[in-house]
DNA sequence: ACTATACCTACTGCTATAATGGGAATAGTA
DNA sequence: TACTATTCCCATTATAGCAGTAGGTATAGT
């Protein structure tokens, strides 16, 4: 059950626009540069990040991207959400009507349980939550 | 984050030799009838059960497969670990030298929390544990 | 005009997954 | 002994997703 480079990627990324927040737009370029992911990949991973809403955009020179809310508005699991689906596990859980075993398999709730776990770190975690704890523990810290 | 079907199809069959547990020997190919699973594939994860000590095999005619220790003594995390390694995450969370900013990556922290959740599931969860839940929400249980 | 940026589309190599298939070794049974 | 049901072992395949590369267009600031 490996987290995708996407998420990673995505996550760092948003970590990095919740920092600078308030500072005007960030650069697709120089995220790549501070946390060392190919450019021309992480443009595809922002790309994906506008179009669900959690960043806006600026084009042209001097421009970059921008989280579309303030870093304590942002949670976790919207970011997760992004490439990872909806969670965790497995088609029945989501869709009822998958398997004729549906209404009685303990499986399915095995797995719901998990899915409820790492959703509720997820969801009870923002952005600036994140920031927040780096800046406690590390004075010289990083994202 | 999807979970792999041999993971979800170990854990079922686990969960069917844990509900037979003391009536001898199952076959692969009885589970995987019970489970809809095909038979072939069924044999391939089987193996890498008993490969890993979890179950024990009788060859031959009225042979088959039993769990190598009652259902109260194997965790769910001892099934989910032989395909899904030692839990979600990311190789920076397992291995500290993994990247240069592993001491002060907040994101790792992130994603270890996440490991935690899910492991704190299944590792306080039993096979016995399961199918004692299904026989007390319903009568007419399946598994 | 020039440059830096987002934006768009296509392609590529790689790997893991989810099987399928054939057959050998083993053990019970008639 | 012959027969059969099983585990066991090895190879092959089709597909999909991931991670990344590449080239170009549109847009905005200077």
């Amino acid at each position: 059950m490996k987290l995708s480079t996407r998420t990673r990627y995505a996550m760092r990324a948003m970590l990095e626009l919740a920092n600078g927040y308030g500072k005007g737009p960030l650069q697709t370029r120089v995220i790549a540069k501070n946390q060392d992911i190919s450019t021309k990949y992480l443009e595809q991973i922002m790309s994906a990040l506008k179009s669900t809403g959690l960043i806006r955009s600026q084009r042209g020179a001097k421009g970059g991207y921008i989280l579309a809310n303030p870093p304590e508005k942002i949670k976790l699991s919207d970011v997760f959400d992004v490439f990872e689906g909806p969670v965790v596990t497995v088609e029945c859980v989501a869709n009822e009507n998958y398997c004729s075993r549906s209404a009685d398999c303990v499986a399915k709730q095995v797995w719901g349980e998990v899915q409820r776990a790492v959703r509720n770190v997820l969801q009870s975690t923002t952005l600036q939550d994140v920031i927040d704890k780096a800046k406690i523990t590390k004075s010289d810290y990083q994202i």
